[in-house]
DNA sequence: TGTACATCAGTGAACGCGCGTTCACTGATGTAC
DNA sequence: TGTACATCAGTGAACGCGCGTTCACTGATGTAC
């Protein structure tokens, strides 16, 4: 049954949306078709009808998830500054929700492994996130601090289900050395 | 046709090693038995003869090549230190030689996703990778050192084939910080 | 404003490919005598 | 030391499942008059 342009238009904002939160729990590669249509409420045949393929998926729902997150950082940082920004970014709480999280965090090192499309939204992405930061200060100073926490936080998320006390480890020590 | 036991040693090994070198470039839910077996030489049915399953492959696999970089990383820092060590982590060779690098660098965000037995070869790896620096210096120092420098290396191969310039600033940001 | 019709978003079955796993078979190894 | 036989590593075909993609169909939407 059709249904209405607007309807449409909700439909593929709900699609964009369970992908942008899977393509972090289960990485560009893990993220179905199917699984990201029922997340919408919706069945799977209809995904052609907003998408080209899974790649354009991955590569759009990548890029709504970063856009998401360097929107919460630019304005995190103009109003309280980076350095409370990387606290919360270094906190448990970030740790533990990696669903709603950086998404340079949760899918980093797969990018060597994804087609052009989702790479580009990623550099694009970071260059975006870097930019954020760097509005007033020195550049390198505000590329290493970024890159430390992201390492710091993906490596934390690697080994929390085994080892929650290295994880802690990690996050603290970064927070020490970047905040 | 049989092979004698001395052969089988050697075949497994061949096996193990080629799956050192492909989960690093193509992670741990990437590498195909197929492909692994053919890099060692062999034909995929008598992969069972050496593995129990293709999971039990990829945690040794990951065991196999952390070991390998750690040992390295221990003897360069016994030898030259952790600065001259960093260096050489984030330099540019490292950063196009994925196959034969760091293995936290080439699969950190994928751990999330992975079972039981490859997170436990992972996170054993850090701890042991962490001891390597911290024998004499300042424990949280170091951590926060080879995260950051893990976290520049991640992120500068995850954009280096859309914007090199990126990754290398992102290196080299890293490298005043770190070294 | 109302009616007839074309459009097309969503449904769910079906297809096809990739890949992990299994299996019957081969023939060299290594052991029992 | 030599011979007969059981073992078993490796081979390649086949199986089965998951999943991306396609397709015929439905029925509400929205347009032409």
């Amino acid at each position: 049954m059709k249904v209405s342009a607007e309807q449409k238009a909700k439909n593929r904002e709900a699609i964009l949306n369970a992908a942008a939160r899977l393509i972090r729990e289960k990485g560009p590669s893990g993220i179905g078709v199917a699984e990201v249509m029922a997340g919408a409420g919706l069945t799977h045949g209809g995904f052609y009808n907003h998408f080209t393929s899974r790649e354009d998926l991955a590569a759009q729902a990548l890029d709504q998830a970063i856009k998401q997150t360097n929107d919460l950082f630019a304005r995190t940082v103009e109003a309280k500054g980076i350095d409370v920004f990387l606290k919360a970014y270094l906190s448990e709480a970030h740790l533990d929700n990696i669903a709603k999280g950086c998404p340079f965090a949760a899918t980093a090192t797969e990018m060597t492994r994804q087609p052009e499309s989702v790479r580009k939204a990623f550099a694009s992405g970071l260059r975006e996130y870097i930019a954020c930061g760097s509005a007033a200060k020195n550049r390198a100073e505000v590329i290493s601090r970024l890159s430390a926490a992201i390492g710091a936080l993906a490596l934390a998320r690697a080994v929390v289900d085994e080892d929650r006390q290295l994880a802690l480890e990690l996050l603290s020590a970064a927070t020490q050395k970047v905040s």
